[in-house]
RNA sequence: GGGCGGUUAGCUCAGUUGGUUAGAGCGUCACAUUGACAUUGUGAAGGUCACAAGUUCGAGCCUUGUACCGCCCACCA
């Protein structure tokens, strides 16, 4: 029975919460009031908002409302947008690593789902077959279990590693709620769960039945710290040193060879040498049979291999078919028996012969070595350095060895569409013909380099914790007979009837449950509603780093058992780093773990810390300050949010205002307004995260808070604006809200309820522009922000308090209409108490000036101005400004540039010219009044 | 050995098909602060865009080369 050890309990239904959220019990007596708000009934927002006493209970209410299930969702939605979580292996902990992807991911379905599609974004954990199973079992040898595979056997040590299991999946679904994820839970899937075990028999037989999972006697990967085989990409490679030593087998034998490994060489079976090397060719094709060496006889044919280098080395390589991967390719093209003298326990056996049987392979290297020395066969010895091949998990030396295992086979032909095809052309052609499309796209190269060297796949582990491979097998012969006349197999997805019949002992590599994921997770293989809705994904995002693990796999078996790919497009992150650049790791004791930053600063804050300032396929350097920096604007936001409830009220919030009637700012913060909905929104389509936000965070912060709140406490001063004003707050920021809201779930969850709305921010639409923008408004504010800005800096560089007013004095030019109609602006945002505007207005005696575009202000200082400091000021403007116009000169002057360039940067270079010549001028009538 | 990135302010990074006097956040400095917010406000300083050559009217951006940093693949036996 496979399905024993299949976990199957996922997650208990979350209990409906008993405490009630204080606010709502104020919000419900919030009926439709008229215009003028009643204060008494005003939300109490504290000060500063605080995550944690918000969080938890938002993601209860999600989780109530249903809606992270898109059959939930209100409306009629007809397009699908669905994504699956790449499952978090259940070894342990979430690390930023994750953070990271459920922030990018969360953001991707908020947003689809808010734009009215039918969004299912599902979740799921990995089994993780090596490294759950070796975690758990350095746990119990950590624990005084000496050997538990051993003491426990198969049944009871596979208890303990699904306790495991089960314990960090908790953990883990845990972590995701807290990250705010909208994942639907009632979705919830595991690699290693019985539906999915239906799933992977039945891919095994449809691809057993095809010809594409073969058994066969191979030379694999082989660690023998783990006693498993690994496949290629299990392996890391480590730089050690070694001694290459250079020999001939015996006096008589006429070629010598290299090799860092002596121990091996008692397996040798050829030398291959490169046919067009004259020094051999008359060897080729011989055989110098009984040859003594290190205590057993060795035989030795003369190869020719185009694949052997004539400048490496002696030029010749001796051939060890069953303990070196590439000897074996040789070996297999000559017809080369594969001779074992390395057993799985790492140690010579008895084909190696009697002087070094028994012996690891490392105390074998060192009798080979001295042998060869006593015989005074050794040529040359020296020190290289060398790529030591180690298991990825274990870290266990691997030692390339011929073995009975599963392997799916990436060049056997079928027929697809009447074509010819293979695992490699399907999985290079889903990429090649744009079904799938990967971002950023410079890493289709990596995907190819991979895909195009897709070699056969050992598929089969010789671990406990997995799916078992779904084979059978039964001996055949008459009892009493002949013993073991044959074996019979059976494939298939249950156990097969009859007496007698063994499963094989081996699990699958992990890669395999998880290479199916997109589907298995929808149904397959039943022709399910969810199957037809929501395959092919709309998108996979995942880390870079598990491009050739993950992704091309899912793209090789999908594209062969559905016939269509997993997703059309492929995001890749990059990785988190600490601030120097260094992978977090435990021993550098640099680690940030995602549940203490969200304890800290909210889970907001620490998604935005992954968002912003990260693009696709580059890493992200992450420290604490970055985090605390983003709980500042969260903070920001909810004081925003705090003014306009607690001034403005919440009434008539989201209604879009009407234009007629408001003023200067008012319809530059429409505009503005406008343009930040229209650039986030494309930015979102682009999938440039951190560029929408930062978009979002310049309009929130610099223009709405810094500008707009400070002129709408001075407009609601004057009876005849105080509702265009208010309507304008409301809708603006019910409008930032909503844009937040796929960065921000938590806080903006929460002001929504503060604002008395009825249903949940989560399913509210998201905004949406015309990009239609008031471009003369825009361009007179920003001459209104610049004169006020100007006399700010004017009197911090004389330390002029701020509260204190001043007289200034502004000359205009065309522009003193514009000012005068804004007066009441520059008064109080610059703390002017007498304001002078005219088109014209003569310099006060003792003052300082500044000259802008289009405008000159001067401010009296008596017996404050510093006139040779004034003076190398002026001074210094004058020659930028000179510099700038000889330079603009030169080029407008430059035949060539006005000949070639397009007329419109030439117009505008004209107009850039203009305005400093104007502003040159005013500085020398500034600097000649001084 | 093959390939892919990167090098822009003290730090972390943007910079869209080449076109204003290169931007942001953090940090720094100065000033301020009981009415949304010190998790704040206002203002300022700070850059030969790694280096060299080339293409172009024009280069942070394109080409070639150099240097340094990071990663992926291969594994020379």
């Amino acid at each position: 029975m496979s399905s024993q050890f299949v976990m199957t309990s996922i997650l208990p239904p979350s209990p409906i919460s008993p405490t009630v959220n204080p606010i709502q019990l104020i919000l419900p007596n919030l009926p439709n009031l008229p215009n003028l708000p009643n204060l008494s009934l005003m939300p109490d927002m504290p000060k500063a908002y605080e995550p944690g006493a918000h969080e938890d209970q938002v993601y209860k209410d999600w989780e109530q409302s249903g809606f992270f299930n898109p059959d939930n969702l209100p409306g009629e939605r007809k397009e699908p947008f669905s994504m699956v979580l790449p499952p978090p292996n259940v070894t342990g902990t979430l690390h930023m690593g994750h953070a990271t992807m459920l922030a990018i991911q969360d953001l991707m379905v908020r947003f689809e789902r808010m734009r009215g599609k039918k969004a299912l974004w599902i979740p799921g954990t990995d089994h993780a077959a090596i490294a759950t199973q070796s975690k758990v079992e350095k746990l119990l040898i950590e624990g005084g279990m000496k050997s538990p595979r051993h003491t426990l056997g198969r049944e009871k040590f596979l208890d303990e590693v699904n306790k495991f299991a089960q314990e960090s999946h908790d953990t883990i679904v845990n972590q995701c709620k807290k990250m705010g994820s909208s994942l639907d839970w009632s979705r919830e899937a595991y690699t290693l769960d019985a539906e999915r075990n239906h799933t992977v028999n039945v891919a095994f037989k449809k691809m057993y039945d095809d010809g594409l999972i073969y058994r066969g006697y191979r030379v694999i990967n082989w660690d023998p710290l783990g006693q498993t085989t690994i496949s290629d990409i299990e392996i890391i490679y480590k730089e050690v040193e070694a001694t290459l030593y250079t020999f001939k087998y015996s006096k008589d034998f006429p070629i010598a060879i290299s090799t860092t490994r002596p121990e091996t060489k008692v397996g040798d079976m050829a030398v291959a040498v490169n046919p067009k090397d004259a020094r051999y060719k008359q060897f080729v094709g011989m055989t110098f049979g009984n040859i003594p060496f290190a205590g057993t006889t060795i035989s030795i044919k003369v190869v020719a291999d185009d694949s052997v280098d004539p400048e490496f080395g002696t030029g010749a390589l001796g051939v060890t078919p069953a303990h070196s991967l590439i000897d074996a390719d040789i070996a297999d093209r000559h017809g080369l028996t594969l001779k074992q003298v390395i057993g799985e326990d790492g140690r010579m056996n008895e084909v190696a012969g009697p002087l070094v049987a028994g012996k690891t392979t490392k105390e074998a290297r060192e009798i080979v070595a001295s042998w060869l020395k006593e015989q005074g066969l050794i040529e040359a010895e020296e020190k290289t350095i060398q790529n030591l091949a180690t298991a990825e998990r274990s870290g266990g030396t691997v030692e390339p060895l011929p073995k009975l295992q599963w392997f799916i086979s990436a060049s056997k032909e079928f027929d697809r569409d009447g074509k010819k095809a293979t695992l490699k052309t399907l999985t290079q052609d889903a990429v090649r013909s744009g079904k799938v499309k990967i971002t950023p796209e410079r890493f289709e190269k990596a995907y190819f380099q991979w895909v195009d060297n897709l070699r056969d796949w050992c598929i089969s582990r010789q671990i406990w914790f997995g799916h078992r491979v779904p084979v059978w097998y039964r001996k055949v012969g008459k009892v009493g007979e002949v013993r073991e006349v044959g074996e019979e197999t059976f494939v298939g997805t249950s156990a097969p009837e009859g007496d007698g019949w063994v499963q094989d002992e081996d699990t699958l590599d992990t890669w395999f449950s998880s290479g199916l994921w997109t589907f298995s997770t929808l149904g397959w293989p039943e022709k399910t509603n969810d199957l037809k809705t929501f395959h092919p994904t709309s998108v996979l995002e995942t880390g870079y780093d598990i491009l050739t693990f993950w992704v091309v796999r899912m793209v090789s078996m999908t594209t062969y058992l559905l016939g269509e790919v997993p997703f059309k497009e492929v995001y890749l992150h990059g990785l988190v780093r600490d601030e120097q650049g260094r992978k977090m790791s435990k021993s550098l004791g640099n680690i940030i773990n995602p549940l203490d930053m969200i304890a800290k600063y909210g889970a907001d804050a620490t998604r935005l810390s992954l968002v912003i300032g990260s693009t696709a396929g580059n890493d992200v350097k992450l420290s604490e300050e970055k985090v605390a920096g983003l709980r500042n604007f969260t903070n920001k936001l909810w004081n925003i949010s705090r003014f306009v409830l607690t001034t403005v009220g919440a009434q008539a919030l989201g209604v879009r205002p009407e234009a007629t009637g408001t003023t200067l700012a008012d319809r530059w913060i429409m505009s503005r307004f406008e343009e930040t909905v229209s650039k986030t929104v494309r930015f979102l389509e682009n999938k440039d995260y951190s560029a929408a936000g930062e978009t979002l965070r310049e309009f929130t912060w610099s223009e709405f808070a810094d500008w707009y709140l400070e002129i709408a406490k001075i407009q609601r001063t004057d009876a005849t604006l105080l509702v265009s004003t208010d309507a304008n707050l409301r809708f603006i920021l019910n409008g930032i809200i909503r844009l937040w809201h796929p960065f921000m779930p938590f806080v903006t969850e929460t002001i929504w309820k503060e604002m008395g709305e009825k249903g949940m921010l989560i399913i509210e639409p998201y905004p949406t522009s015309s990009g239609a923008r008031d471009e003369e408004a825009e361009a007179q504010f920003e001459t209104v922000r610049s004169v006020i800005t100007s006399i700010r800096a004017m009197r911090a560089d004389y330390k002029v308090e701020p509260a204190k007013e001043i007289v200034a004095v502004i000359s205009a030019g065309a522009q003193a209409e514009l000012l005068e109609a804004n007066a009441s602006l520059i008064r109080r945002l610059a703390r002017v108490g007498e304001l002078t505007i005219a088109a014209d207005a003569a310099k006060p005696e003792g003052s300082m000036s500044a000259v802008g575009t289009g405008f000159t202000i001067h401010i009296p200082l008596a017996g404050l101005v510093d006139m040779a400091k004034e003076r190398t000021r002026i001074e210094g403007e004058i020659a930028s400004a000179r510099k700038y116009i000889d330079g603009t000169e030169a080029k407008l002057t430059n035949k060539e540039f006005v000949g070639k360039a397009p007329e419109k940067v030439v117009a505008e270079m004209r107009a850039k010219l203009a305005e400093a010549q104007l502003k040159l001028s005013a500085l020398e009538v500034q600097l000649k009044a001084l």
